[in-house]
DNA sequence: CTTCGATTCAAACATATGTTTAAATCGAAC
DNA sequence: GTTCGATTTAAACATATGTTTGAATCGAAG
């Protein structure tokens, strides 16, 4: 006996659990989703959160964690592959490979996995979580990755005030969180319009877009 | 006796009520936000909302209402202004000129009256808030707008495919909503970054990017 | 088969919420 | 000063929530 082995079930019983809690708090919201809510559709008892994850919030944490964490190993690679590549190169970094090592693997990851879909677009939303226990969670996650995003535009962008490059940043992360909540768009876009919300459609209007932001004269 | 004349009081119940819970709103959230937090602040009777409100949700209309309604006015005279400008010169009116008949009286506003800055705020949440009651009663009344500024970006910029188009007004909208939510953005910013947050700044910072973004080519 | 820790379960708990109620209070009109 | 409708007030109501509890159940190890 090595390895605690726990039981068959305890690993399904987590990731039902986390299931449930992704699809509901991306769609309804945190604070309005209740325990009861996820635990019934997810087919397990109420205190099984209490006893898996230890609170609501922690349960939160658990969902984000889960995906943010691969997510953001991707896009901490390309991002620092594309700065060894200009530091060998001995060029600066071009604004749109930079922007698209970040932008692509995010809606990318939408189709990676099931419930993935939901996911991206609680991470829209989170950014401009009234809640401070969302925002608290989600900006330990996201603060570091978003960084070195900021400092690898810094070398592609280098005679950019600090100051301007940082709002425009923030400008391209509003298109950005924006777009990734609307990833369910059927439900919002009117008529006619739904045709373009894939995300290779998506990647090819976007990037563009905040590239020609980033780099406006 | 030609007009019901009402108590001098109610107005200012009212009006109490309608600022405290608009900055509640803006900073925890609707449904985080408890009728209790609201008149304990305002100093008035918790009974007193439904008394003059009828509901919670009732009162989440009229803060949306008693602002957005005058906002999309000015929004509105500016846009059809420089359609019909553009009707007598003969030309399509500057891309540049159609953002900025929207989003200058948008980010101005803050400044406009005490408690709007919280109002922007809200406003720039609402496009992404996960619940139905808040974004139902949002988009009623952001809708005509929108449209109307979709139709003027239209002649602004007819070559461009009509998805195109709305997606980029789209990735456009995200960005300004983005910089609504961070309105008070002091306690977001890293220090040395807070500086360039005003509104004249953020104008000059904003407009720009989201012109250059929509004339990409 | 028995044992034992891990897990599940139904029930209860304490608390917070939006709403309603019925009495009290106010303010002008008569 | 009395009257009457509008408003305010404190209390109660019904319900929903996150959490805890203690017994029941499970599954492998001995």
């Amino acid at each position: 006996m090595k390895v605690k082995k726990p039981k068959t079930r305890q690993k399904d019983t987590k990731q039902l659990i986390l299931d449930s809690a992704e699809r509901f708090f991306a769609r309804e919201g945190f604070h309005v989703t209740s325990l009861r809510a996820i635990t019934g559709a997810a087919g397990v008892n109420l205190a099984a959160v209490n006893y898996h994850f230890g609170s609501k919030e922690a349960l939160l944490e658990a969902v984000f964690e889960r995906r943010l964490i691969p997510l953001n190993q991707v896009r901490r690679d390309k991002l620092e592959q594309i700065r060894d590549e200009a530091v060998e190169k001995g060029k600066r970094p071009s604004t749109k490979k930079v922007l698209q090592a970040f932008i692509e693997p995010t809606l990318r990851f939408k189709e990676s996995e099931p419930g993935a879909e939901d996911f991206i677009a609680l991470v829209g939303r989170s950014f401009t979580d009234p809640d401070d226990t969302v925002r608290k969670i989600f900006f330990r996650l996201i603060g570091p990755i978003f960084e070195l995003l900021f400092e690898t535009l810094r070398d592609a962008l280098p005679e950019l005030p600090e100051n301007l490059l940082y709002w425009r940043l923030h400008f391209a992360l509003g298109a950005l969180a924006h777009t990734m909540h609307m990833s369910g768009c059927d439900k919002f876009l009117p008529v006619g319009f739904s045709d373009g919300c894939g995300t290779e459609s998506l990647l090819s209007m976007l990037i563009p877009f905040v590239t020609a932001g980033m780099e406006a004269t």
